[in-house]
RNA sequence: GGGGAGAUACCAAAGUGGCCAACUGGGGCAGACUGUAAAUCUGCUGGCGUAAGCCUUCGUAGGUUCGAAUCCUGCUCUCCCCA
């Protein structure tokens, strides 16, 4: 994997780059589906590929494992052969389903001791084993497993899951740099920085990750209940000391406000479930601001989805279809929905890209911040 | 013609003396959703009011009762069975 940065914002710390992979170039700031099952829900390959132009896409360790398992994805010769899919694939470790999926799990020093949402079966996700997994799963990134703790933990809970994710990192780059990949092309791996919003747990965790020269870094635990002020400003302490030249993921963010903050501050890299899954519940992202187009306003409103959007669903169908389709739930309307708002997201950071490359993203973004926020 | 059952809010359907402005489902309206156990979940849904509360409502007209969607009588309508 390489990456280099094409250009720079003179008034923040916004730039645009490229990052290329053995399947492929990904332009920077980029957006990324989540396809956590092998499937971005609702949307076809194709449609990724021509319709929203989408670059790579996320796939999950612990859902994958689960379902379909490693001897079909190891049959199948690796995820992008199985899900025909010959872009890049991220894949998280499974460390947000050890926080999502608390319930049904118990963190010990060996790793995270859970049981199957899908069948109550029991099954330990440790460091290492989590790197075996994603070799077999193939994704061009994947993640260290890392804990991702709540947005209202304890200072003395963060510090605690802190020293865990990071004996747990240290035990990820042994294997990952022990193992070679299964499929022939390379594989990165990216740790993750933690300390929830604690600033010196943050400085600490940043400080710890970039002393280890990886190929790329990931934000995690953020946009997990705590205020969006208090993000960026995390966003702000870690990116002053996570070198400048490897790119930046900031982990399931987010709105497209966010996403245009955190582009400002020096983000590269962004994956979010909002688009389809607000999209399937009716939520549509646009330049102009939100719809809800489940709402009675738009039963009448015979104008294009989106007017100024890029995919085929935004000039062809009208908002008073879209929303007939979902009062009628038709399977039609979150798949429209869901193409609509990832072409929107794709769109949004390519808008980004070449602001940043025009030298125009500041005032841009500050336009563009007001507009995406507005409830239409 | 004879016998039986029933009429409850937008629809369906509970309730058969006070805890009923009325269960529940549908529909309608609105909200939530951030490394996806989600095509899911939540709230509201007679009128006025921010609220306490007030007013009107269970086919219709009367009656019994401190009190009626609920009991009694007349009327209207609907459905089923037998001729």
């Amino acid at each position: 994997m390489f990456f280099k940065i094409k250009s720079t914002d003179t008034e923040s710390n916004a730039r645009s780059g490229e990052i290329q992979t053995d399947h492929g170039t990904i332009p920077t700031p980029i957006f990324m589906p989540v396809g956590t099952v092998g499937s971005v829900k609702g949307v076809t390959q194709r449609d990724l590929e021509d319709e929203i132009n989408a670059k790579i896409i996320l796939g999950n360790t612990y859902h994958l494992y689960l379902r379909p398992g490693l001897d079909i994805l190891k049959q199948a010769g690796g995820l992008h052969k199985f899900i025909s899919w010959n872009r890049p694939i991220l894949t998280d470790s499974g460390g947000y389903q050890v926080f999502s999926l608390a319930d049904n799990r118990k963190l010990k020093p060996d790793g995270a001791h859970f049981r199957s949402h899908i069948d109550g079966s029991k099954h330990i996700f440790s460091p290492e084993g989590v790197i075996d997994i994603q070799r077999t799963i193939g994704a061009d990134i994947i993640m260290a497993f890392d804990e991702c703790p709540p947005g209202d933990a304890t200072y003395d809970y963060a510090k605690k899951s802190l020293d865990l994710t990071e004996s747990w990192l240290d035990r990820c780059i042994k294997r990952f740099d022990q193992t070679e990949p299964l499929y022939g092309h390379h594989q990165s791996l990216f740790p993750i920085v933690q300390g929830c919003v604690y600033t010196d747990l943050r400085k600490r965790a940043a400080e710890h990750i970039a002393s280890l020269n990886r190929e790329g870094y990931a934000i995690g635990g953020l946009s997990v209940g705590e205020p969006a002020e208090v993000m960026y400003e995390m966003v702000e302490v870690v990116n002053n000391i996570l070198p400048k030249d490897k790119p930046r993921y900031l982990m399931g963010v987010g709105t497209p406000e966010n996403i245009l903050e955190a582009i400002e501050r020096g983000i590269d890299m962004f994956d979010c479930v909002m688009p389809t899954r607000n999209g399937r519940n009716g939520m549509l992202f646009t330049s102009e601001g939100i719809i809800n187009i489940r709402n009675q306003k738009w039963r009448d409103d015979f104008s294009p989805i989106d007017t100024k959007g890029t995919t085929f669903v935004d000039s062809r169908f009208s908002k008073a279809y879209l929303r007939h389709l979902f009062v009628s739930n038709e399977m039609l309307g979150p798949q429209i929905a869901s193409l609509h708002n990832l072409g929107f997201y794709l769109w949004l950071v390519s808008e980004a890209r070449k602001m940043i490359e025009n030298k125009q993203f500041s005032s841009w973004k500050k336009q563009m911040v007001k507009k995406v926020a507005t409830r239409l």
